[in-house]
DNA sequence: TGTACATCAGTGAACGCGCGTTCACTGATGTAC
DNA sequence: TGTACATCAGTGAACGCGCGTTCACTGATGTAC
């Protein structure tokens, strides 16, 4: 085999072993609650503690990267959730993405926890995360430009932003949803929060012993919060 | 002294003794993160390791006792914030509850996360969580109840709920709110999950590099929820 | 009131675990000439 | 193509720490008669 090829087995069998590194961390996250154990993961492996730092400089390394990905996979399926309803169908979307975000975080209710939930005490997230922590509002920022555009959602008459804060939006709109007027801006955030506080509540335990059929409140309250930030069907 | 008056020194004592194994608990969550050690408390109360043991019988035990207090001190805030406003004014309720709720997670973030934050690894709440923890969604429920007294909080013409949702709702209605009918209640969770999704998002790190003003948005959307629940001034 | 006894707080040592990280090393695989 | 060398994955031992919990104990404080 050639050196290109023989470069390249190297490359891909590391890669390989980074990606199994992350996936037994997951599955451990799972199992054991929130602890991730960079001996735990090696065990896990058939390989030497100490083995682990050829992939990983730190154990705070391999959390980001678990933390990037957990925030890359949610985004992903909050993309793919809005690609499926027609674009003009603006509650269609809203509910598929809400949904979607829901569902990622049943099925992985750790990794959730991971991004939504406390911080992991002495874990400080680098930068490397913002990027992949964006893409899911920024599908936000797509409903909300498209409902715009359409004509669907509209400031209203008696919307008052105190200027503070306007100015706040003001910036945070220039950066990322640029044709969303403030007002309908942080309409779209409480919707937004809505979601995540609703699923946080599901997955900490608030609805214990309050709520069975979470899934169909879920859905009263995306419907609800639709019409509050004025996207209709 | 006499027996009764010996009998309750030592009483005292071990009370105290307990409201400082606790209070030096809480420091070190403030301090070290999440993570809650024995060990380190009786470093810090200048005491060998077990005799932590003569208080609490457990880890477990002694979490559960500052889940509780962190309820119950949570729970005296909302309930002294409620209490200042004139009872008719709905909106000044409302708002001073829920920023009786900021301030107070903003006070003691790791007291905050410890309730509302994801679930410590291992750890199963007991039953004695539950009547604490209701301390505040009782004052909701107030609040919600004089607003219908008043005629202010109504059921709307366009208020329609799925018929199973209607049942769990009027289940929980017959249980803790009696007179707030089914979509008051609804709006009222609704509003309830926005107040802790917000001050999540806030303390949990989500509007890092998004927002920096935070009171006066939560402010803003309080008052946005306000009106979508129906509390006016 | 005085004395014998019971209760209780706190000690100190130990058990049996866990952890992240460093370091010198072996041996296999890939590279350069 | 064949050989010398460099790169790299993984080893195994060690450092220096942490933890919750148990147990037999000492000595002070409270109780009963």
């Amino acid at each position: 085999m050639d050196r290109m090829k023989a470069t390249s087995i190297r490359a891909r069998v590391r890669a390989e072993m980074t990606e199994e590194i992350k996936s037994i961390a997951r599955r451990q996250l799972a199992a054991d609650g929130a602890n991730l154990s960079l001996r735990a993961v090696a065990r896990d492996l058939g390989v030497v503690s100490s083995a682990i730092y050829r992939y990983f400089a730190s154990r705070d390394d391999l959390l980001t990267a678990l933390i990037v990905d957990a925030y890359n996979s949610l985004g992903q399926a909050i993309e793919d959730a809005d690609a499926i309803p027609a674009k003009e169908d603006l509650l269609g979307r809203w509910l598929a993405v809400t949904h979607a975000i829901r569902d990622w975080a049943l099925a992985q209710p750790h990794e959730y926890a991971l991004i939504y939930g406390s911080p992991v005490p002495g874990y400080q997230a680098p930068q490397d995360t913002i990027g992949p922590a964006r893409r899911g509002t920024n599908v936000l920022g797509d409903i909300l430009r498209d409902g715009v555009q359409a004509g669907v959602l509209k400031v209203r008459p008696d919307d008052r932003l105190p200027p503070v804060l306007a100015a706040e939006l003001a910036t945070l709109r220039a950066e990322a949803f640029p044709t969303v007027p403030e007002p309908v801006l942080a309409r779209g955030m409480a919707g937004w929060i809505q979601v995540f506080g609703t699923v946080s509540f599901e997955l900490f335990g608030q609805f214990n012993n309050v709520l069975t059929d979470r899934r169909l409140f879920f859905d009263h309250q995306m419907r609800a919060m639709a019409s509050h930030i004025g996207v209709t069907a």
